[in-house]
DNA sequence: ATAGGGTTAG
């Protein structure tokens, strides 16, 4: 990981026949002292609504000096934050010092929520070079420590930068700081949710072991779902008994984690030997385990062993929740059983629980595989009548449903509406189309739409090309 | 303050 680039040495003294030195740059306005004392005085009295007035006379540097200033009076500053932080005067810097006062308070949410707005606003520092120099600078002063360079990295993070969270380590690391297990394992996570390469995640987890930074539960379930997610399975079993070698006890959440992965890939048998492990090791399966393994039984068309399931939850006092509803109507739809599939809508509400947009995207989908538009798009209502809209995916399943019938106008119609209502069309959306044009036979249409695929900024994939090819047979 | 479950295409 070196990107060292040959050094060009420039003589650090130029010849006396060169230019005079550059001026210095000029300072900054000095803060208004006065206002920054109405200010406070205003804040003392918690009087946060005549601030407002104030609010036109304020620049980054007065605020900057406020925060500064006033940072360890914690009833005065947080206001101050809050008020100030979505103001025109509050720049990179105050967001910086907030950043440290408020991880220095604990205020973690209003910090992450600071902290992503700057990322948002920062795209020029895809390195994350930038703010960690303001973050640096206004360190010692602000009496802060390590925790706000794991808030900037699990901020980075949430927002998929992995780059940004990387360096952002690296960063801290040159400059004697020490992020913690949080930054790594936020950083992990981040880098198998959006798909990096698995070793990027390995290498950093070695990397967090030099550094002196013991992995946690945390860490372990994130490896190992990553490495299922890869069909590592070795890997992901390794890890599992590594964790236990170093005295980390896997948690009900790493043995769901094993569950699911196994029921994904179609392993059900797998994942109910490790239910059965669980209950040896003393962990109680919770609602998430049950849910994991229904879900798996209706993958594999099996919803008949969900009965014994839903008894011994009963028997456990173990509370099915919305998931779980969803699970079953979906695992019976699929099943083709739209009665069952109804009868547990109906039995959801009356149990106190709301279905839901995913409830009905099961129903939709299951009517239009059925061929019943109609009933589909009675869905539909029904749902608008319980103030549930459409998502992105309830718009692709109907346009598919559509498509497969060959009603194109109809499935254009609903591709609209999609956009207007702001969801982007994905590439299911346009495969889907495609396959359309393949059963109304407008060739041409289907290379159209092969081509807004381009234009929305996203790749034909190998669905888009052998839906095609069929077509040239 | 970080990890786990349910909806879409050939």
């Amino acid at each position: 990981m070196s990107f060292l680039k040959p050094y060009r040495k420039t003589p650090r003294f130029s010849t006396l026949s060169s230019h005079p030195p550059p001026p210095p740059p000029p300072a900054p306005p000095a803060p208004d002292i006065n206002l920054v004392g109405k200010a406070i005085s205003i804040l003392k009295r918690h009087q946060l609504y005549n601030l407002d007035s104030l609010s036109s006379q304020f620049t980054p540097q007065s605020a900057s000096y406020l925060l500064h200033h006033s940072q360890f009076d914690k009833t005065l500053i947080l206001p101050f934050i809050n008020w100030a932080r979505r103001r025109p005067f509050f720049d990179l810097k105050c967001s910086c010092i907030s950043l440290h006062i408020l991880t220095r308070f604990k205020v973690y949410k209003t910090a992450q929520s600071i902290a992503e707005d700057v990322a948002i606003k920062t795209p020029e520092d895809e390195h994350g070079d930038l703010v960690f120099k303001l973050i640096k600078s206004t360190y010692s002063d602000c009496n802060s420590s390590s925790s706000v360079i794991d808030l900037l990295v699990k901020s980075y993070s949430n927002l998929k930068l992995v780059k940004r969270g990387l360096n952002t380590i690296h960063l801290a690391i040159s400059h004697g700081f020490m992020p913690g297990v949080l930054s790594y394992n936020s950083v992990l996570d981040a880098i198998i949710r959006s798909n990096e390469p698995i070793e990027l995640a390995e290498e950093m987890y070695f990397h967090m072991i030099k550094s002196g930074i013991s992995p946690n539960v945390f860490t372990y379930n994130i490896l190992i779902r990553g490495f299922f997610g890869v069909r590592e399975l070795e890997k992901g079993l390794e890890l599992f008994s590594e964790m236990q070698k170093n005295g980390c006890l896997p948690n009900v959440v790493t043995y769901n984690t094993l569950m699911d992965a196994y029921c994904k890939l179609g392993r059900l048998d797998d994942a109910l030997k490790v239910f059965d492990k669980m209950s040896v090791r003393d962990l109680e399966p919770n609602v998430i385990s049950y849910n994991v393994i229904l879900n798996g039984l209706g993958r594999e068309g099996r919803m008949k062993e969900t009965g014994g399931i839903l008894e011994e939850m009963k028997r456990k006092r173990i509370v099915p929740d919305e998931v779980t509803y969803n699970t079953l109507v979906n695992g019976y739809c699929k099943e083709g059983n739209f009665h069952q599939a109804l009868v547990l809508h109906d039995e959801m509400t009356s149990n106190g629980l709301s279905p839901n947009v995913i409830t009905y995207t099961s129903l939709i989908n299951s009517m239009c595989k059925a061929r019943n538009l109609h009933r589909a798009m009675g869905f539909v209502e029904q749902m608008r009548d319980r103030k549930l809209f459409p998502n992105a995916r309830t718009y692709t399943t109907l346009i598919d449903g559509f498509s497969q019938q060959g009603f194109m106008e109809e499935a254009y119609k609903l591709l609209d509406e999609m956009k207007r209502n702001g969801f982007s069309p994905s590439i299911v959306t346009y495969n889907a189309l495609i396959h359309g044009h393949t059963v109304d036979g407008k060739i041409e249409d289907a290379l159209g739409a092969l081509d807004h695929i381009t234009e929305s900024g996203l790749s034909p994939d190998v669905v888009s090309y052998s839906t095609d090819y069929h077509w040239f047979l």
